[in-house]
DNA sequence: AACGATTTGTTCGTATGTATC
DNA sequence: TGATACATACGAACAAATCGT
């Protein structure tokens, strides 16, 4: 009738994980004192860690013990889309934006390489054409913090802007790097955004487990210039444990000290459970 | 020195899955099969089967069997910031969207609740001020979509804005209602937007599992008037596994066809492993 | 309605391997 | 090197859910 007893012995961690009594570092019991503490067979004390595990709240490390999971502190990114602005992707402005929240930003070098144009379809080129990627790790106060690959056709590079083929950093941004070398504008630009489970590379690079515990947040940004034509596709990986978005529209007021949100209003109301009714 | 058998034989099913070999309904043998299949131990089959679980690809169902999971066909959400559109909130807007992807949009009625001024900090109200929320579930071909509560001060309603305490939707939405009604008008919004994991209310609403494998995308909008002060607060959730979004600013194309891109071009390179080279 | 067969869920015991200090 | 702690693997027994007879 009741839970079965790993599922309690999980609860009972919970809570006192969620109340304070178990924080940040080292801290839950080995396996041993909980077998002793809750009567209960070792594999079972196991079964029980194994569910905090997969919920993310704690983790185990061979040899020294089962640890709270330290919450991140999320990066607030702003975004004011109806300005024009071209938010985000500049190393410039994501370190400025970082600044902003006191906290410190490293971008590396980035990896250029050639790929076929199959890895950038949304650019719309041949199949037997080439692209340049360029790639960049994000770090805030050491911290990986998001992948950002653009891609851009080869075209552009021989048409002159050959510092896209560079292996350094453009501060001021590609965009206005391309404006001013090639004469061409950005007009707007399409972002597809969807939530996914990270894939080998980002999970390590992330350091999150590679079961798709941690979502990422993956943003596709095609660019398009002033014929309408994709001038280029920027695809931003962010870990959903350690970054939120805020997208300002129209005239709203200026930004005051937003505290996250936490659990405050969630869609859940009053107490009720869910209810079926469809219309 | 290679992978331990669980894994191995986790990898193995995952290969049958991801080639189709293994689709969408009943599919998987039996742990009991599975266990002369592979040579191996009952529990190490269960393990196996475990981290499927974990990563979402297959669902165990006491006294049937385990089954892959079939993966939803996701919504693809169309925001066009640039014409000052109020994207995705009115349930005219939310039908007419789904309808383009010629899908079946129902909206339940609106459930109305008095609550503290607490449930929406995002109003800026006093403590002792009560708000009116409107809470709706949405649904796409008879499969729950998404969660929206919008909450208002209740001075609104003294003022003349009933229909926003009715339990009945408002075709043309409240933002185009409360302009007809009280003459006042939404000049912009800013949008939070996060990831987390479902509480057990959305959990049991979307049909997910409450162990936070599937995460839900939340974003909270405020939008103000003419005197930059709040309007109101939209909360809506979207659970990850069925929702996309994409967001036009500027001049783009019209919209192609826009086949999910899967993991076409990821933040992966060529080959290489995460480097760790930071400046 | 009752029963048995099948299938997954829970719990224990035990042994051995591997990582860390 | 030894001690500690988690990881893997096997075996066994019973419970609970489901389905068909």
């Amino acid at each position: 009738m009741p839970d079965p007893m790993y599922r309690q012995i999980a609860d009972d961690l919970r809570r006192k994980i969620e109340s304070g009594e178990l924080a940040g570092g080292r801290q839950l019991p080995t396996e041993l004192e909980l077998r002793e503490q809750y009567d209960a067979s070792r594999n079972t004390v196991r079964d029980a860690i194994k569910l905090l595990v997969t919920r993310g709240m704690v983790e185990t490390r061979p040899g020294q013990g089962t640890f709270v999971v330290a919450k991140l502190d999320p990066l607030i990114i702003t975004l004011d889309w109806e300005t024009g602005f071209s938010g985000g992707e500049g190393s410039a402005y994501y370190k400025s934006e970082v600044k902003a929240d006191r906290r410190k930003a490293e971008v590396s070098v980035p990896r250029i390489e050639i790929q076929p144009s199959s890895a950038a379809p949304e650019l719309g080129l041949e199949t037997s054409a080439q692209v340049v990627s360029r790639h960049q790790q994000r770090f805030v106060d050491g911290t990986p913090w998001s992948l950002q690959t653009t891609f851009y056709s080869m075209s552009l590079v021989q048409r002159g802007g050959v510092r896209l083929f560079q292996a350094e950093d453009i501060p001021t941004g590609t965009v206005q790097y391309l404006e001013e070398t090639l004469g061409i504008k950005q007009v707007g630009w399409r972002d597809k955004i969807m939530v996914r489970t990270p894939d080998a590379t980002e999970a390590a690079f992330f350091q999150v487990p590679d079961d798709g515990r941690v979502a990422v947040m993956e943003i596709r940004r095609t660019a398009f210039d002033a014929s309408r034509k994709p001038l280029r596709l920027t695809v931003t990986t962010y870990p959903a444990d350690r970054n939120q978005f805020v997208v300002n529209v129209g005239e709203v007021p200026d930004e005051e000290v937003l505290g996250a949100p936490g659990s405050t209003a969630s869609n859940a109301s009053s107490e009720s459970a869910a209810q079926g009714e469809k219309e």
